[in-house]
DNA sequence: CCGACTTCAAAGGTACTACTTTTCGCGCGT
DNA sequence: ACGCGCGAAAAGTAGTACCTTTGAAGTCGG
């Protein structure tokens, strides 16, 4: 354990327990226990356990120890607790969250855009929207080069929104996109509609028309929603 | 500064100096500098930086020291920061943000509450809608009362969408509402339509039609974004 | 027998020191 | 001018000693 530095196993170590259950809410912890199971030093220890202190995960106190918190308290967006739920049992929980909340963000990301993005993000969306089409219509749509065109896209309207909340969202997105792929969701054959939705945001973005943008968005999360609620209860 | 932990005053000092821009981005500080700044010893300051480190918002490396990041690479998330952000030159921003991706949220939580929510948070999104039409009719639109009743209608609608994102953002979307008080913005008279929709959404969701609740939401949104947008580029 | 008060020890919080590891940057030699 | 290696700077890790808080057991008095 000397490539990485020790702090980092003993914090993904912790968080994957916690965060998958090995270690539910209420169970208590000791800094001398954490040494000797990480077999790490006091300050090691330590820097790990005010790390999940900060993402609400556990609370310290004085002649107590260290205390699982409720999942209510842990802060949900914080990118280590992602990618630890997505390692762990709750993977199809965490990747049906994101993609609700995906739906929800996008057409506001695209409304922004259309009023904020420069001239060089208009450009470089209507290529990947062509590039979209491009690969789409030849049958690629599960291609790793359709994927990587798809989170471009969406990672480049969030993040010409101009709001740092919904460019954050940019790699959850690209979580549940590249999820969708590695299970096989994907069709080489875009779903009906797909593609043009794609274009016609990149337009209705390029000529400043928020309305539409919004709308063209919603139309496109519309399409993508039927998959997701399918598994829903 | 024994009142409190010596580590949450570190932690607060040097977030805030990046957050407001004291310390911009590529400005390089060292844990020896830390430790003199803060009057900490360096295992107070060691523990803020691996804090701040896990928020994006400094890298440390080896001979170099602990260099600011970009704020593009910051968890525009976390709590901490946004708090950070409110107290700072960057708050109106900040709420700026934050009311545009609650008018993006709301109306999927709303969504999702209509299909999740059990009985007893539906009862109490209605009553909490009877209470805002009460106080609103009488005037008291500006009332600490009524913004009590608004952030917790607001909380409760985003709990019960069971999406933990959505619930994460109750905490923001508080900041908003209460941002907007504080300003005075709050007419004693809600806006025409305010009351109706708050209603409405309440009654969508218990009668368990989404569609409705989010039409209602989206409604009630529209109404909002009219203040917030007066002020964009 | 019960309640309040006292005492004690367990556990985290802080400080300090010593040592290790990485790596930047300078200078030397080719 | 280019590359190679040496040295120092700064973070990383370890371990120890001591302080502070606080839960809980035990004790005393009513």
């Amino acid at each position: 354990m000397t490539s990485t530095d020790m702090h980092a196993g003993v914090l993904d170590d912790l968080g994957r327990r916690i965060a998958d259950g090995r270690l539910p809410e209420g169970a208590v912890l000791t800094l001398s226990g954490i040494e000797k199971d990480c077999e790490a030093s006091r300050t090691v220890a330590r820097e790990a356990v005010r790390v999940l202190e900060t993402l609400g995960m556990v609370a310290s106190r004085r002649r107590v120890g260290i205390t699982v918190q409720p999942r209510s308290s842990w802060d949900a967006f914080s990118p280590r607790l992602i990618d630890w739920n997505l390692a762990g049992p709750f993977r199809q929980r965490q990747l049906e969250a994101l993609a609700e909340l995906r739906v929800a963000a996008e057409p506001m990301a695209a409304h922004l855009a259309a009023r904020r993005a420069d001239s060089r993000q208009c450009a470089e969306l209507r290529r990947l929207a062509d590039r979209l089409v491009d690969l789409g219509g030849r049958g690629l749509g599960d291609s790793d080069d359709y994927l990587e065109a798809d989170v471009a896209f969406h990672d480049l309207l969030l993040t010409a929104s101009g709001n740092p909340q919904l460019t954050a969202l940019a790699r959850p997105v690209r979580a549940v996109l590249e999820g969708r792929n590695r299970l096989g969701l994907t069709p080489p054959l875009p779903v009906e509609g797909t593609l043009e939705e794609h274009m016609r945001v990149a337009i209705a973005v390029a000529d400043g028309d928020a309305e539409a943008a919004e709308r063209c968005s919603r139309s496109h999360m519309r399409t993508v929603w039927g998959e997701v609620s399918r598994t829903d209860g």
